[in-house]
DNA sequence: CTCAAAATGTTACCGCTGTAAACATCAAGT
DNA sequence: ACTTGATGTTTACAGCGGTAACATTTTGAG
């Protein structure tokens, strides 16, 4: 037995988040985690104070991956390019949100998972934020709070989106407007939220 | 002890689901609800495969209750009466999932509960006809494909509204916007689903 | 360099959980 | 009246998260 091994917590959050992304958040057990790693399965309560700490983990990983996702430079674009790179930060939401799908039902679940946690919170507001100065960029709106507003529209069409797809790509009967969706996602994202008419399919 | 009780069945269901709903499915325990209804822990398998199965019909009986919320009779309405109901449909939506949050939770969770299931399958399957209906009923779209695609925008915008209002009324830093947002239910719906222009804050 | 303290891993144990098997009781039909 | 199936109970078991006590290694102050 090696003791000491100096990289186990990151170790352990990596086969935690893989673990997770394969068989959901709620299959994860520390036992077979620990197994998985090659400790015993306390030596996790050495790196994280508990499961849910340990899930809180997961969770903010999952967020800082989807900022990365929506980080853009608006800086020096014309409003054309500006819309363009808003949208394709919206299609990346999307494609994170569908392979990494584990992953973002534990990021979005009703779960207590990372309540109050100070890490967490930052890092979902950091993600967010990216979506708030994309709206800033490229809707003329008469006050902060209507941005903001306009802000939780769209999140909630992306996220519903998202959603829905993650459920009904596994319903034969739909699936081909799902490949629909997908392969019209511009599209859609454009239709969402910009509020343009429909081209026809 | 009482032998053959009758309708453990249904009192099981019954408490299960007000157990989920107090404390979120995933603490759901065989155990305490048999308890709370006050026969061994194993009686639950008289009635229930196993605790999937259980939960399997706790989801089946959400999308039952959702259904029957989401029902509208367009016969014989004028286009502003249908529009009228279509949107109070969703506004049944939005405040159904509100107050049911962990039961909405469960129906919308990743997990593997009722995967295959054909009684839940049915029940999601009549809860969204009701909105195919509403979507042909008050849109003029050219194809069935084009009507199914709308309805999966209208149900993602929704859905993600619900999801997103769950759970940001926790966090104080946002509170007065989803106030707002509520306070705003119908226009939202209206700018959402009928793409019009915002009229202001 | 030493050695005590702190960090990190292990072992043993606890109570709780879902589930299966064997048994007990009751309802219903011949 | 007696069998049979349905329904509830008891018992048992393996896996889980978590705590406490112990073992080992690293580290840093004198």
């Amino acid at each position: 037995m090696v003791y000491h091994r100096k990289k186990l917590k990151a170790e352990l959050l990596n086969t935690a988040y893989r673990l997770c992304e394969t068989n959901g958040s709620e299959q994860l057990s520390l036992r077979v985690l620990a197994a998985e790693v090659g400790v015993s399965h306390t030596a996790v309560y050495r790196h994280f104070k508990n499961k849910n700490d340990l899930l809180t983990a997961i969770k903010t990983e999952g967020f800082d991956r989807l900022g990365n996702v929506l980080q853009v430079n608006y800086a020096g674009l014309t409003a054309t390019q500006a819309m363009d790179e808003f949208v394709l930060a919206a299609a990346n939401y999307v494609q994170f949100g569908l392979e990494n799908r584990q992953i973002y039902a534990l990021m979005f679940s009703q779960s207590d998972v990372g309540l109050n946690n100070k890490d967490l919170a930052d890092q979902r507001h950091r993600a967010f934020n990216y979506l708030i100065t994309g709206v800033a960029k490229n809707f003329e709106l008469e006050s902060p709070k209507q941005c903001l507003n306009k802000s939780y529209q769209i999140w909630a069409s992306v996220h519903g989106l998202v959603d829905i797809l993650c459920h009904h790509n596994t319903d034969d009967e739909i699936q081909s407007n799902v490949d629909w969706i997908i392969n019209n996602l511009t599209t859609y994202l454009v239709e969402t939220t910009f509020n343009k008419p429909t081209h026809g399919a």
